[in-house]
DNA sequence: CTGAAAGCGCTTACAG
DNA sequence: CTGAAAGCGCTTACAG
């Protein structure tokens, strides 16, 4: 079913046909009627090669996240793609990003199939050096990630400096002094600011930082969470709360302080950052800052579609509330100060 | 930067240029390296709508999942993305699988962009009437489901028969004999599959069926296994033991049990299906059947491919075996037998 | 408002 | 082993 069979039918030229799909308006509203039955009713749809061989758009877009095993990347993923489908277009979605061996194949495999826009999601491209292989690629470009200074790319990010602050008044205001933090992957821009903000305002709160109580671990294995919490439970004095950089580590960390014998929140609190849905389902419960992915990944593909029809648009930046969940993993700390 | 650039560089014909890269075996050994020696350099990738338009093959394969909210199908997606993009195809992933409508949408979309093959996985889609849609889309589609009967599809699954009653059986080897069912979306191949399978080893076992002790939620949201519970909760007398047909019911379920003060598995065992990361990180930690999602993705993403390769091919049906893993959700029934 | 024609970038018989 | 030519299915100035 080519377009040849649709004008032919319609006894009108292809030119016409193309036009009455395209562009409606320039042609006679009878001859466009007539064709546009004809195009129902046959099931006809344009060649997309053929169009994107002319028009060079693909009304494909292509997401890259680091991995569909954090829920919050397949929240983001079904957020960006119900808003896109909507509006016309396909997602091509790459996961599992392992290293920068395979983000560069995958910078190269989106570059030679020409999509009309990309969504950066999850810092765990955000190493140094990701900025290069996208260089010269020349389409929208929209990350859901805090970029900061002066970048070619718009981005849109929950505001997780306010986030970390907001987790850590939390427990500072539960009375705890000794608090440990659990990182995600060093080197990623996510955790440097998440850090950073947390050293910022643990000093406002002149609370000393200790050395032993930074450990890390890797956002997307809970295991790791339960790794890192096993090298924390080796300080002395340990730590009465803990900050993990997200749920997936503090869920680790949580079974961790429970195989060990101790509990909690009374022996440890634990707060996380994400707020996934097995937060509410461990026990206890985890205190958390939630974050908005699904209207995060709308707004970006909106972002995006915005770009792609006028190119002009200026980079924007747009960062999102969160908000603290208080559940059952953090509670008031009763023990004496020892630091 | 086009063919036509490439044969001027190396002073030859477009013609000799095309077979340098698609069938180099033609070409003279010596002309092959000095062509491909400036496509490498310039970083030339063939224009893939060009291509498509010729030979009619995209390089690109439609995944469609219920929803990526189910980790397994987080890793459905990974799997079949690794093992695809390895072998030069990109993978359209279409999500949140709501409606009949939607389903309409998608289908549509993949035939507008004329993919090389489809991987449907996951029964949100295998209601009745999934078929009819795909019926004249004429290219390979391998589903992630076991498929009764004769089909046109090849299809992959794990023998969730065997699996229902693994699971089946180890509570009854614990001394349980009320028995409930938390079964997932009415309607869905694989709730009635496991249905039936459930019922029959319950019979095989002389286990009287109460009709109150079925009750059903939807596979993608703990929440609904929460709610199924509650209802087991107000049946007298209360099971000893619940099977929930995947870990999501399950943890909902957990959580409702321990919200209402009774213990699992002291008052009630829990089992659940899928084998989750989260099960290992809930208390207690769930007994459940493994699933290996991964394995199953990269082996339909595999079939696939050799049907691409080799329409002829048969139509195929593969069951992969399930494993029991014991957690701490299911203990023995201390319970005086009542029933 | 409509049609004939050019051309998007490539692949592949065909001829040599 | 190589090149000239046709053509994949469409869109869009251009002319009328």
């Amino acid at each position: 079913m080519d377009i040849r069979e649709i004008a032919k039918k319609a006894g009108v030229s292809i030119s016409t046909v193309s036009r009455a799909i395209n562009q409606p308006h320039l042609v006679n509203k009878k001859t466009r009627g007539k064709i546009l039955a004809i195009v129902k009713e046959s099931g006809y749809v344009p060649n997309p090669f053929a169009r994107g061989l002319l028009t060079g758009k693909t009304s494909t877009i292509a997401l890259v996240v680091p991995t569909l095993k954090n829920p919050i990347f397949g929240e983001t993923a079904e957020g960006a793609e119900s808003y896109l489908s909507f509006h016309g277009y396909s997602l091509i979605t790459y996961s599992s990003l392992a290293s920068m061996e395979r983000y560069q194949t995958i910078v190269d495999n989106i570059r030679s199939r020409k999509v009309d826009g990309i969504i950066l999601a999850g810092s765990g491209i955000f190493q140094r050096g990701y900025q290069e292989p996208l260089e010269d690629i020349n389409v929208p470009i929209v990350a859901i990630e805090y970029l900061p200074g002066n970048t070619t790319m718009s981005c849109i990010y929950v505001d997780d400096i306010t986030g970390v602050k907001m987790a850590l008044e939390h427990l500072i205001f539960l009375n705890h002094r000794r608090i440990a933090l659990i990182a995600g992957n060093p080197g990623m821009i996510v955790t440097k600011r998440r850090l950073e903000a947390a050293y910022k305002t643990l000093e406002f709160y002149n609370i000393d930082i200790k050395e032993e109580y930074l450990v890390s671990g890797l956002y997307a294995h809970m295991e790791s969470g339960y790794t890192a919490m096993e090298k924390l439970l080796a300080v002395d004095p340990l730590p009465t709360a803990v900050f993990a950089f997200n749920d997936m580590l503090a869920i680790g960390a949580i079974k961790c302080i429970k195989d060990k014998g101790l509990s909690v929140p009374h022996d440890i609190s634990i707060i996380g950052f994400d707020n996934i849905p097995t937060g509410g389902y461990i026990s206890p419960g985890l205190t958390t800052i939630n974050q908005p992915c699904l209207d995060i990944a709308e707004k970006a593909a909106k972002m995006l579609l915005e770009q792609i029809a006028k190119p002009a648009t200026s980079v924007r930046k747009i960062l999102l509330p969160c908000e603290l969940i208080i559940r059952g993993s953090t509670s008031e700390n009763r023990k004496k100060q020892v630091s």
